[in-house]
DNA sequence: CTCTCGATGCGCT
DNA sequence: GCGCATCGAGAGA
């Protein structure tokens, strides 16, 4: 329908990444609506956090985290994988929120035939699965999140506070609050979270 | 189910 | 040349 407003993403990084929970992330490819609901994000906040991209300073790769909030950051991982983050706060400070899990929503059909022979739980239950699951490469790397374009985020269904896990993120190197801080977020119980 | 390990491209030092 | 915000195959239990 509509995408969330600029205003959601300019806020501080671990209340939109709290938020984020329970919206629903919307792909269109090729005339088809494909969508999940959001259930798993890790917050990456500023040059002072080890773990985020940004802990080196400003590079080419990074250059769009500092940009305005609501775009898409979109990297190569290990080669092969790609991973989706929205930015976050101000312009020129560097932050963004991992999308780390879905439960897919719209055009499963088309998931599964993205992720060959995968069951449905394994479609977009880890941050590269979900980018091959909705077709998501680094030709989405900066576009804009709060356009009715190719890929944007709408309301879902709000996520009680009950139902929020926390925790240390998954897979990150760096000093002790890097490895310790519980910016991680996902829906508690929700099969589709990774791991 | 759990664990280990190799794949693979590119930005950065 | 190094190292990575991961995944999936294969082995074992």
């Amino acid at each position: 329908m509509t995408p969330l407003p600029r205003e959601f993403y300019a806020r501080d990084t671990l209340l939109v990444a709290r938020e984020l929970l329970g919206q629903r992330l919307v792909r269109w490819l090729n005339g088809e609506r494909l969508s999940g609901r959001i259930v798993e994000v890790e917050a990456y906040i500023g040059e002072t956090d080890q773990a985020c991209h940004a802990s080196c300073g400003r590079t080419a790769r990074n250059a769009v985290m500092y940009g305005p909030p609501g775009h898409a950051y979109v990297y190569l991982i290990y080669g092969m994988h790609h991973c989706l983050n929205v930015v976050t706060e101000r312009e020129g400070f560097p932050a963004a929120v991992l999308i780390r899990a879905l439960e897919p929503l719209e055009g499963v059909a088309t998931m599964r035939r993205l992720r060959p022979g995968r069951p449905d739980r394994e479609l977009t239950n880890g941050p590269a699965k979900l980018c091959q699951a909705l077709d998501i490469d680094r030709t989405f790397n900066g576009i804009d999140l709060c356009a009715r374009g190719p890929l944007f985020i709408e309301a879902g269904t709000p996520v009680n506070e009950t139902n929020v896990g926390t925790g240390p993120r998954v897979g990150v190197r760096g000093d002790e609050r890097a490895l310790t801080a519980p910016w991680r977020f996902f829906v508690r119980g929700n099969p589709f979270v990774s791991r």
